[in-house]
DNA sequence: CCAATCAGTATCGAATCGAAACTATATTTA
DNA sequence: TAAATATAGTTTCGATTCGATACTGATTGG
């Protein structure tokens, strides 16, 4: 019986728990709690299919009710704004104010995170991403969540041509930069090894 | 610049997320916050420095006016057991009772991620540990925060014969299995990298 | 067009958490 | 040795967070 696996569990769950004191810190001068940092991070990274309360919710792994606590409190402080989707007018679209990227850019809550791992090679790192990417995956499947990833790699996604993709889902299409931003409604690719290749 | 850094926090928190969902999961029966399935699982794989609240609240992240709440409930609930210790009488040890072993048998707050790392080779855990390992290193060097390893790498181990070993920091002989034991006072051996060999 | 579903909000009560004051030992200093 | 200081842990308090539940308003389906 192999025990690294629980190894690799005890790492990630202390390192969680260590950003969670990051994003405590982070917060503390606009008393922020550590998930009101975490979903300003989130709305940061998250593309035009994921800027929800249910997509954050699903993300953080809280109930509706909380998150819906949570950001009427962002609002309150000016840190996001919250505006009804044109085509279904029951959801509720979110963007960062600019005093919420701000904030971001001036508490830089994951700048902890790349000091730390300044000495660690660029593969070493990749090969970590891949384990833990495949390790989510694997997670989500079981139980029924969303995975969250990019679109490299996304069952959905097409490129028509060199500097133009599409979203074979959703049929938008999407912007070079856009394709880099985090989607809740990212598939895992076919096959169902991925051992290799990442960029 | 390199962006597979925040790729791999984004995994690592998103992980940690829903592996304390996992622990909420699993306490729900005996009406436990994920916390203190946290404590309980830290208590099985504490060595004998470092089954103290102090270094559980070190662990987690939390105060100890936090922590001895947490385990004041833990202990009324019959799954701790909380002695003072012979030397010093200030500093109180924690022992998992029979309940508390048997609460964790039965709730498995690990077995989703057991079968989440199912498919992936030892290899490549092996290479995800050491890299987070060497995070988690990084991280506490620079903020000044206790490490938590097991006598394997650390300084202070000491191997007097095939079978028998000794903490040097603290001039107890060790039990092979107590060697495998997660302890507080861990400090990386000498030497800057170890890309290799974790074993 | 009525029922069912869905996204999000509001309300409430239980809990978690940190801060600060406190107790009891241990250690250092004078 | 006595007094000052430091340390491990507890207690108390109040603010905040969170899930559960009930609710509103929009959408979909038969």
């Amino acid at each position: 019986m192999d025990k690294h696996p629980l190894v690799l569990l005890e790492l990630v769950e202390r390192l969680g728990n260590l950003m969670r004191a990051e994003a405590r810190r982070a917060g503390v001068d606009e008393q922020l709690s550590p998930v009101h940092v975490e979903a300003l991070v989130y709305l940061s990274t998250a593309n035009r299919y994921s800027n929800t309360p249910q997509a954050l919710g699903e993300y953080l792994g809280l109930t509706k009710g909380t998150i819906s606590q949570s950001l009427l409190l962002l609002d309150r402080r000016g840190l996001l704004e919250r505006y009804q989707d044109d085509i279904d007018r029951r959801v509720v679209r979110l963007r960062l104010s600019t005093a919420g990227e701000q904030f971001l850019y001036d508490a830089q809550p994951q700048s902890a995170w790349l000091q730390a791992t300044r000495d660690i090679s660029p593969n070493r790192i990749r090969n970590a991403v891949s384990a833990l990417r495949e390790t989510l995956t694997t997670f989500q499947a079981d139980n029924d969540g969303q995975p969250f990833g990019t679109c490299v790699g996304c069952r959905h996604f097409e490129r028509l041509s060199a500097r133009a993709y599409r979203c074979g889902l959703m049929g938008d299409r999407l912007s070079g930069p856009e394709t880099r931003k985090l989607c809740w409604l990212f598939e895992m690719k076919g096959g169902s090894s991925n051992d290799e290749e990442l960029e």
